[in-house]
DNA sequence: ATGTGATATAACTCAGACAATTGATTGTGA
DNA sequence: TCACAATCAATTGTCTGAGTTATATCACAT
């Protein structure tokens, strides 16, 4: 009857019982990783508030049963991302939201594990409406042979996957990939690369909830048409359109509607 | 005479000696972030290359003259940002570029220590030409009166320390931010939030190098004014503007000339 | 070539101790 | 009553040394 948090898979691979394991497969290989990954949730879903702190090292490696070692492991990740904040005599307190790295490929991901808000998903695509279309048009401009031969490439295994397979999803990752790379920007690359992660994520949602979407190849081969041709407004364009599809289909899958993106 | 890296100042607060002292004020109060700042900048530079495995921990450690905890919780923080990668057996290796979380604020800060490279800022601009006068736009469509109250502060801050002071470049970073609360976006916060803090150490290079510059407030109050007057076009504009006043200043202070932006 | 198993090497985890930092408390003097 | 200095105690930080686990590599058999 401890002050613990409620109702966790455990954090180890229970090597043991034989009793259901079929628990949670949450937990990746390192046991400072699976904690990390199970407190970065936690914070993200509000059980833990910013400006909280944490029990202190030794209650919370005992009652969680791990060593202070693998405890303090996890805590640095969190404090990597800006998730948390460490001092001496005051403990481990959560950070105010504002200094989180939701833009970090794996908070991003945590962020998905709890169904999301709907106006952080908005805010998301917000985003890439501003950034991808701005991307392709620079794409445009700047792409080689090499890039738009990653690009072909990528349409071809989306055209015979879809997006239901894994390898689909990938192609799909690959051709952003591909694109930002043409943009020749390293920190636009970056930011569309941790975006694009998350956006599969939610895909993964969509193809799980409804079963049948419209085909998002040809929306990406117009994209690449447009590209090929350095025509740069044509990427724009069609970029944008692309994403308002996507943003389309991801609100017919949530309950409610999201607000209409701006006129 | 091993294979340790060159010429580094300690990391430890050396407790004896009361010879120059004024070593570097490099080392924060924590010896792993010390020595994660350390790496992280080493990696930044290309001292260890993508691909690169580090020595194992037990030399490192030794080598460096600190604990085997502090070694790993200072590879936690790394890892955490996507630039190593550690598994059993294989060791500890350099990720390969495209993985770095270069928006994560500590990163874009190592990123300022190293003179980054002309094509690295010239990108940074470019995403912020790109995403900040969206901002702005949607600032000027959502913004409330306590949004314009937080601008307005910041901005007669800005106008009476300057940004020679760091009070007024904390200031230049709240209306900024004040700005990004304003389009009720929080990726896009998150995202202006990091740049933000990279610019403003961009900022202090200027500075130190050319001893006056153009008042940066006549800018800002425009941007300000749009936006309380809810003129999104204006607001764009001014913001677009502003950026390039900036890029301009941040050429003129670099050796060579960046390449024009896109016309 | 391809798959299978042993082996060595690295990270991973643990336990327990001590050190360093710092928020809070108490005491002191004006 | 207030401001400031000394003390205390709680918490993180660091260290050491040991055992455990995962896995890349290599030898071997198929």
């Amino acid at each position: 009857m401890t002050i613990d948090t409620p109702s966790h898979p455990p954090l180890r691979r229970t090597p043991v019982s034989d009793q259901a394991q079929s628990f949670g497969l949450t937990f990746q290989g390192r046991l400072h990783g699976a904690l990390a990954h199970r407190l970065g949730v936690d914070i993200l879903k509000g059980v833990y508030a910013p400006g909280q702190v944490l029990p202190n090292e030794i209650d919370s490696s005992s009652t969680l049963d791990i060593s202070r070692s693998a405890y303090r492991e996890a805590i640095r990740i969190l404090a990597a991302k800006g998730m948390v904040e460490s001092r001496p005599k005051a403990g481990t307190k959560v950070t105010e939201r504002k200094r989180w790295n939701i833009l970090d490929p794996e908070v991003l991901g945590w962020m998905f594990e709890t169904e999301p808000s709907e106006d952080f998903i908005k805010g998301l695509f917000e985003l890439r409406l501003i950034t991808e279309p701005a991307a392709a048009e620079l794409a445009a401009l700047r792409r080689t042979e090499a890039h738009l031969k990653q690009m072909d490439a990528a349409l071809d295994v989306m055209e015979t996957e879809t997006l239901a397979t894994e390898a689909g999803r990938k192609a799909d990752l690959e051709f952003h990939d591909a694109l930002m790379n043409a943009t020749g920007n390293e920190a636009l690359a970056s930011l569309s690369h941790s975006i694009g992660a998350a956006v599969a994520w939610s895909t993964r949602f969509k193809q799980r909830s409804g079963p049948l979407l419209r085909d998002p190849v040809p929306d990406h081969r117009r994209v690449y048409d447009a590209i090929r041709r350095q025509d740069a407004g044509a990427a724009r364009w069609c970029m944008e359109s692309l994403i308002r599809m996507a943003l389309d289909d991801t609100q017919r899958t949530m309950k409610t509607q999201l607000i209409e993106p701006r006129g």
